[in-house]
DNA sequence: TTGAAAGCGCTAACAA
DNA sequence: TTGTTAGCGCTTTCAA
């Protein structure tokens, strides 16, 4: 029903064949100059435009990567899209987006899809269920170049690039501390997901400093960062229910964060005087909350663009690239009002 | 240097040819019981999967269907694609998303890149830059399946998913009005969308009830839709700046909301005392902001649903559809505190 | 300088 | 029941 104009249409006009039509197309050595015109002429006139299922299926490459991601309703994700994006129109790729959800069964088929639609390379960020790394590892070791952003894998050898996420835990806590909280809870996204672990590794490095003890109770785990809101009501919850409830919250994740914030909305509790709050998110509108929000951002448009970046390095390289490496961006931290100790807060 | 598994490999194993390879694949009369698991099993042994390049090239048909917006960082679009992707996926279909960046040449090139990519059909909310629609036509005339959704084409006929945003941006400006407002700016995108002429109409309709007369000073576009923050900044001051300045402004867009808070802000203006504020967004957060915000919400997810049904149907239809109709779902408006009149905001 | 033909992975009409 | 072959749109040897 829907046919378009080939190579075909061309020749047949024009009385040629579809090779001489081919050559004049594209380069254009061994062609008459007065041939090539005529072809050049034609094509234009009838808007044509080769097929590219044709020309992956001839070339076994697309011009195009993959991006498998959780959500695009992200900040962080968005940002890095857009990132993603910049780079590689610029190099001449198209960038398909899938998301996964979270879910490990709806990543293995978005990677096995784009795989075998021939995307030259794949942009991963792991949902949050992943742990068999297996579906990546076997197009990695048949040669598929892969990048891997944010939630990378430790176990899969290529290029990864990831914010300082010890570093930006460990500010986010220390500012908490240092804002005169003692007992910071610690809600976070799935235990298994790299990012939580650093996160994680840098808020206890920032208590042991100060000699706060650890308290098992104050850290929760939303497997669903923050996608699902009840999971978050739920954390939330048992977090301020606690015996010895919390004066604080360092939050480690986009969605997280405002979750977190709706549910101790919800919970009818003041932030920063019943229980303060600092998240880890890319949100532009942190700073219109109520209590505006301290925020931990990562460089989230820089990071996609260096992952792409990467990728098409992997992807034009000749030789197979076995020296890999890992780019680690610094994070930010903007202190507002959500953190500031009791008197403080009033004066805001 | 990828090289796939190919049912020519499962052939050469087992001794068969492709055609009877091909046939224990995929349904299987024809063929014997014994052959069939063979090959089935040899199959899910190697982890063969069928080339979609190939069938696509050879089907006239992908089975994905492509996406075309503005941008997923927008809780709009973010939240329609979710709705698009719950029915591609129960009906076999895959997604595949653009972005346009509001820019007519991003559209055009990822249109023309997605239908020769052989997607089955298309998703299109125009860019804002958009008036010259034959790219579109020509696709459309030549029988490709398209469906608008939220910023549509009036000239071109096929489906159309909208919200109702006439009746949507009349009950914002009559809440208003009833709140003790008199004096309404209206801020919006481009004047060429479809979206801001109804948007518009609706916030001169609901003047005209209550016998207030237009005030062409007090429109405002922002060509870019909230993309652009400096855009924003700029119409916001002109407002504010105005010798008889507004004491409110609907805001009809998703980003220029959140856009047009963040401009107060900077103006150092308190919301709603020194100027009240109605948007029109999709955000989730608008009730933790400072203050929270009123708006008009339209139910993007069931949109981006009710969109891909259409398409699917189109794509699936035996027969050329040429009885088209557009579906117009209603609008809820959120009452909040960014558009509470004097006295009643201090209370809050 | 041009054309004929093969092949990328797969399906389907036709033969055996 | 299985194999052979042509063809989807395009590029690329090889021949002419």
């Amino acid at each position: 029903m829907f046919e378009p104009i080939t190579i075909k249409d061309i020749a047949k006009a024009l009385g040629l064949s579809t090779s001489t039509v081919s050559r004049a197309l594209r380069g254009g050595y061994e062609i008459s100059a007065e041939t090539k015109r005529l072809v050049l002429e034609y094509a234009e006139k009838i808007k044509y435009h080769p097929n590219p299922i044709a020309l992956s299926l001839k070339e076994r490459r697309s011009h195009s990567i993959g991006v498998v991601v959780c959500e695009v309703a992200n900040n962080y994700f968005s940002q890095a899209i857009n990132g993603i994006e910049s780079i590689a129109y610029s190099r001449g790729y198209h960038v398909i987006i899938t998301q996964n959800h979270e879910s490990f069964d709806l990543e293995v088929v978005n990677i096995q899809h784009l795989a075998s639609r021939s995307v030259d390379g794949l942009l991963i960020s792991l949902s949050s269920e992943t742990q068999d790394l297996s579906h990546i590892k076997d197009l990695h070791d048949r040669g598929l170049p892969i990048v891997f952003f944010d939630r990378v894998a430790a176990d899969i050898e290529t290029h990864k690039v990831v914010a300082n996420n010890y570093k930006g835990a460990f500010e986010a806590t220390e500012h908490l501390i240092n804002a005169g909280f003692k007992k910071i809870a610690h809600l976070t996204n799935s235990p298994t997901l790299s990012i939580s672990i650093e996160r994680l590794e840098g808020y206890k490095a920032a208590l042991r400093k100060y000699n706060i003890p650890f308290n098992a109770a104050y850290l929760r785990h939303c497997p669903h960062g923050g996608m699902i809101q009840h999971e978050v009501e739920i954390a939330v919850n048992e977090i301020v229910s606690l015996p010895d409830r919390p004066d604080s919250i360092f939050v480690a994740g986009d969605r997280l964060t405002t979750g977190c914030m709706i549910a101790l909305k919800n919970c009818g509790l003041k932030i920063p005087t019943d229980i303060a709050i600092t998240g880890f998110t890319n949100s532009d509108v942190a700073g219109l909350f109520d209590p505006s929000l301290t925020t931990v951002r990562q460089p989230a448009f820089k990071i996609g663009q260096i992952a792409t970046e990467m990728l098409i390095q992997l992807i034009e390289s000749k030789r197979p690239v076995t020296d890999f490496e890992t780019k680690m961006l610094e994070t930010e931290l903007f202190i507002r009002n959500s953190s500031s100790h009791g008197i403080t807060s009033i004066i805001n």
